[in-house]
Parts: C-alpha cells; sequence; structure tokens
DNA sequence: CGCCCCGTTGAAATGAGTCAAGCCTTGTGG
DNA sequence: CCACAAGGCTTGACTCATTTCAACGGGGCG
C-alpha cells in the first residue's frame, strides 16, 4: 500500500524533502499494513516491542496502571505519530498501549529504520526532531499536572489536540473528532472523573466549547489560548547537510 | 580540552564505540568550554538558541513561569546531559534553564552536530536513542504528578536522580550530592514548600533516606522502590549497521 | 554585623477525591 | 424487533489532603 498521504509523511514532510526516493526508501522498509479495532491492546506493559506502527488512521492511548488501580494516560497517539516510540528503544515496554478507536497503521522493524538511517541520515535526523516535538508536548504535560488549575489543563489538552490534528490535516479550523470518554480524559489530565465533568461543564458554560458526543468544536480559540496559556510550538528546520547536495 | 572522562561519552558508550576516531570527530566540532555560576540562566525563555551544551559537571533546571507566579521544573539536569534538547530544535525557547550549582560544559553548534550526523550516522542514532531515554523519564514524571502519592513522588524522584548519577559514574551506591533547596524539589514535584517539607520527614521517620545539607542517602533502596514502584529503565543497543562493518 | 535565603512549624481555608445513585445511550443477543 | 446489559455521563453529599498565609530560627555570605 503506498504511502502517499500518509499522515507520517505529511508530517515529515515539513522538516526533509521526501522526493521520490526518499519516499520509495520509506516504503521499502515497510513490512505490513495493520488494522486493529478499538479497546485492541497493541503493546502490553512489560512485553518485548521492536517495531515502529506509523498510524494511519484512527486514536490509541499509552497508559500506565498502578497497583492502586490508577492509570495515568502519558499521551495520546493520533494519525501520523509512531506507536513504537519510545517503546521500541528499551529491552522491555514501561508502559501499555491500547486503540480507543478502530485504527490503521504500517508497519516497519526498528532494524530497518535503522538501517535505513545509516544509508540516508536525514531520517535518523527526522526521528530526532520527531523526538524534541514529543519532549515539548511532554513538557507542557508536565506544567500542566503540575501546576495548571483544571479548567486550564482541559483547556489546554484541546488545545493541544487541535493543533495536532491540523499538522497532518485531520481537524478543521475550529473543530474536531474527539472519541475518548471522560474516563480517558481525566485520566489524562490527572483528575477523577466526576470532576473533570464538572470542568467541562464549566468550559461549556464560559462558551469556549461546545462538544456534542464525538465532535468538539472550539469557538474561540484565542479566548481557550488566554486561559490555558498556550503556545503553539514551532520545529526549527533540519539544518542542510550534504544529503542536499547529493541530491539523494 | 579533551572529552576523555566526559561524563556525556561516558553515558554515550553504552550505546555506540565510542573508539578513537568517533571521539576525535566528537571533540572536534566542540567550539569551547564554558562555566556557569550558580543561579545563572543559561537559557531565557522565547529566546532563541541553537547550540547543545554537554555538561560536565553541575546541575541545572528547566523550568516554566506561569502568569500567577507559579514554577513548574520540567526536568534537572545533570552531569551528561545535553542543555540544548530539545530547546535548540525550536524557533524560540518554549521554557527557561538556570544553573542551581556551578556548572562547567563543552558548546558545539546545532549544524555542526547535524553535520557530524550526515558523516557519521550513529552519532544521529545515538541523540534519537537518548531522545527516547528523555521521553521515558518525561512519562515518570507524568505519572508521578497526575496519580502518584506526594511521598510516592517524592522517593521516585530521588531513585531516578541517583539512578542517574551512577549512570555517569557521578554518585556512590547509596547516596549522591543533591544540591536542590526544598524550593526546587517542591517545583519539580508539583507540591507546595510547607508539604514538601512534612513529606520529606515522613521518609527520613520511616529510615527511607538520610540528608544533611546537600548530601543524599539512601539506605534502603528496595524499600523505596517498592514504596514509589520504581522501575529502571533499560535502553536497548542500537542494531547494528553497515557502520560497524567498515570499521569507523 | 546584618541581610537574605532556606528550612520548619502551625492554623485555617478550600479544592478535589470518593462514594453512591440515577439516567441515558449504545450495542447485543434472544 | 424488542429487551436487557454495559458503559458512559451527570449529580449530590461528605471527607480530607493539600494549599495558603504567617511567623520564626538558623546559617551563610557580603
Amino acid at each position: 500500500m503506498p504511502l502517499t498521504g500518509h499522515p507520517f509523511v505529511t508530517k515529515i514532510s515539513r522538516l526533509m524533502d521526501m522526493n521520490a526516493g526518499n519516499l520509495d526508501s520509506l516504503e521499502a522498509i515497510m513490512e505490513r499494513e495493520g488494522t486493529a479495532a478499538k479497546r485492541h491492546d497493541l503493546i502490553v506493559h512489560g512485553a518485548e516491542h521492536r517495531d515502529l506502527c506509523f498510524v494511519r488512521s484512527g486514536y490509541a492511548i499509552r497508559y500506565r496502571l498502578l497497583r492502586n488501580g490508577k492509570r495515568q494516560i502519558l499521551n495520546v497517539i493520533l494519525p501520523g505519530d509512531v506507536i513504537g516510540f519510545p517503546v521500541s528503544f528499551f529491552d522491555r515496554a514501561t508502559y501499555a498501549v491500547v486503540a480507543v478507536s478502530n485504527l490503521s497503521y504500517s508497519v516497519c522493524p526498528l532494524s530497518s529504520y535503522v538501517r535505513l538511517c545509516y544509508e540516508r541520515p536525514q531520517f535518523g535526523l527526522v526521528l530526532t526532531w520527531l523526538a524534541a516535538r514529543e519532549a515539548a508536548i511532554c513538557a507542557e504535560h508536565i506544567v500542566n499536572l503540575g501546576r495548571r488549575t483544571p479548567i486550564e489543563r482541559l483547556a489546554h489538552f484541546l488545545l493541544e489536540i487541535h493543533d495536532r490534528l491540523l499538522e497532518v490535516g485531520c481537524a478543521e479550523q475550529t473543530r474536531f473528532d474527539l472519541p475518548f470518554s471522560q474516563g480517558i480524559l481525566a485520566d489524562v489530565l490527572g483528575l477523577s472523573v466526576p470532576h473533570l465533568n464538572r470542568v467541562m461543564q464549566e468550559l461549556r458554560a464560559e462558551r469556549l466549547i461546545v462538544s456534542t458526543s464525538r465532535l468538539m468544536e472550539l469557538p474561540d480559540i484565542a479566548g481557550l489560548r488566554r486561559l490555558a496559556q498556550y503556545q503553539p510550538v514551532d520545529l526549527a528546520l533540519i539544518p542542510a547537510g550534504p544529503t542536499a547536495q547529493r541530491g539523494l
């Protein structure tokens, strides 16, 4: 299956020249296409995992379960994200991943990707750049959980998802598909379900969000940003290397 | 100044063969050595930054200030860490970095490192691997802030620092230098200073830590791990590439 | 010598979690 | 096609962990 239009390609096209040669090399290492149904476990905590899964469509969550039964969601996985990062870089998975909607993805073994990096170092750099982006998102979550009030947290999270979906062409200007139950949102934001519910009502009352089952609408993005102290992240470009001159 | 014994080299030696050739190439791109006094700002929020600073010795913190005056510390920077990650990959710094002890480091421009990645792709892969490690640490912080109790948070954080220092040979088996004020610890863990103080007293009362000003001793690491549900992270090795065969 | 930072303690206020119940929707199997 | 089950959403009352505010003491540094 061709990678044209794959959200991962959309994403890295901002960072490197995805010409025919590069696209072909990437396509060549893909081992197979896969799908997973809602609620299907993609990675189980403690298992070995050595594949990179490039999500075509659908949503998933990375999470950790604690002894006392509490769950913390580390990150949500959107189209264009790589499920194996950073799990595949460890001996054993340090957390779990489960699909929250039906999901489709392309798979390649980590070792193949690494081989590709030796041949075309740009792919290694792109991965580093994506990792930097990931780190920035992660940092925002830390600020969220540590020092923002619940209502700011929720606002910030919605803006983040919206921006990430826009980046891969999976959202409209003021609305997007949000198939997360309140249980999931609560576990992302470190809140209890009842409290999250009340906080959502506050946002609705302030006319900052309009939500109907799976559809989330943001009629006042500027207001939300002010509330959440949200600042969009702008990845810098990868400095040009010899590859560019060699025309690879 | 030679890089021999540099904690960053110690760290990446687990991941790649730091033979004379690789060591020399790395040394060649270093632009200068630097030092910073305690309390010196290394990166200011919103400024441009395009350098990688490889910390030789000393401690620093990455943090974010909110409108209401609250501060969240995103991560602490220890010997062997790279100050420019991920800040240098963005147009403008999304957070600030300040030294909390006297600090010494080696500097190279990001563009030089990228050039090195084109010549020797292993350096790019190492950066990706380190980013994966960073992401895992970040994920733990999220679990900490979102779902662990204050005493578990503190225990987890101390174990993390201890392990990270051990990795670069900067800690003893059961003790290490911890030059963080309670104000800093509180802002790492998302707590208020008075509460952090009481939580520390709890840990002391349980005989899980012994601390005198800057020295932190962990007499019962197994107990601490049990309390914090701490699991050490094991980075997998980078799959071998053609470079190995070419003997670079 | 005095100042400032840091650690410590106490008391009061409050935000958020827990528990519990009811309702609505969705999906499923008879 | 209907009935039931299960999951998700919403609400209320209660509890308590944590923050806030305030004050004091010690110690290092200028």
